[in-house]
DNA sequence: CACGTTTGACTGACTGTTCAATCTAACGGG
DNA sequence: CCCGTTAGATTGAACAGTCAGTCAAACGTG
């Protein structure tokens, strides 16, 4: 396996490109069926440079796991950050997991989280990552929770109670959404969702009968 | 890939212990890591024999997933039958999917899981499978509500709405527990989810104050 | 014998990884 | 401004190991 070159800011674009390739790959045809020739392909780079880059086929696909997520993440803490009530940041939070508006930075898509679980169960590495990424997740929960209670939208809960279970329950949902169930797809899922965010924090209900998931999706 | 020998009465003890190998071996290594020999050995069998039976890696391998799946939830029903109260019955199913006890039979655990998502998500064959076990989870959940609201222990809530929040918390609890996220252990995902059954169902609060998760284990 | 079962040996293809060689661009002194 | 040097980037081709799937032969039992 040798060395592979370290990460400098000029090569980084390059790592970037080969990342997202992969990210795309695995989402598509699955964590054990990426190949390093196809992930080079779709980088216009050769199998050899992929190798120079990230060592081993293990650490590109594993790397490139932990990329997609990370961005999912950041991605949606940017977003939440334009939006005010704490109804419509609600909304959004469980848009962004169980209705994938494509983003077009990174393929968000389902495939990966699978694949994620599944490498997270047995990598520690990935593991840990994913522990800390899942930690500020619920974070964005609770401060959401916070906000619209110090702005009187949201009723006296405990916030992080609230977080794990809500969390959970979205995790849930996507399996359901991404899994096409019959009876959850996207906007029972964004219902179910609601529903639950709307009763377990007292908040105001929905205030027109836009109960319909894609209801005020641009939020600009 | 040929004809592979079709499945007799005689032959059937063979193929259970191949599918038996196979799952333990995925839940062990991962699914693209488990490899036909490797099941083989543990089989007690050839490799070739192995084709014979199944024909093709994949086919033994989805087979394999399909066929713990399938006793993961017989099980589950099976022991459904033998417990009377209904918090009993909701705690026995929460911690069917929470709190793994090694029942012997399959070995039910989580990278299980992980891989039949990631299958299901991309072979339409496993996610039809899925959607149907999934179907017979929730009507478990329904029923056990449905018991409980004739007994006068549950109130009146609908039960297939509940049923169907209920099963993505327990999806989304398990992963957190499967994959040890600090905040997440067992017993937290048996309070969570008990919590929001008896909160949601108007059940009557646990007797005395034994939360702690490994409460009441056995039931005979 | 016939038929389902079982196997060891084989192979053919796939693919991760290595390697030596080229290419590019920056650098620095003359 | 030129050119030798250097370091990183990049590649095509070769290597080596792995492993799914084939095959023909043996086994054993009714």
């Amino acid at each position: 396996m040798a060395d592979m070159a370290p990460a400098t800011p000029n090569n980084e674009a390059r790592r970037v490109q080969m990342l997202r390739a992969a990210a795309e790959l695995i989402c598509e045809r699955g964590f054990g069926e990426t190949r390093i020739a196809d992930v080079a392909k779709r980088a216009e780079a050769s199998s050899a440079l992929v190798i120079y880059y990230f060592g081993t086929r293990e650490r590109l696909l594993v790397d490139a796991l932990r990329y997609s997520e990370q961005n999912f993440y950041d991605a949606a803490e940017q977003m939440l950050a334009t939006v005010p009530s704490a109804r419509e940041r609600l909304s959004l939070l469980v848009r962004w997991t169980c209705v994938p508006e494509n983003d077009g930075d990174v393929p968000g898509a389902w495939g990966l989280w699978f694949d994620l679980w599944a490498q997270a169960f047995r990598h520690p590495e990935v593991k840990q990552d994913r522990v800390e990424l899942d930690g500020r997740w619920r974070t964005m929960i609770v401060d959401v929770v916070k906000a619209g209670q110090a702005d009187g939208d949201i009723g006296k809960v405990d916030a992080r109670a609230f977080a794990l279970t809500f969390a959970a329950l979205l995790d849930g949902l996507s399996i359901q959404v991404a899994l096409e169930d019959p009876e959850v797809d996207r906007d029972a899922a964004y219902r179910i969702a609601m529903d639950f965010a709307t009763r377990e924090l007292g908040l105001a209900p929905a205030r027109r009968k836009r109960t319909r998931a894609a209801a005020g999706a641009a939020t600009a």
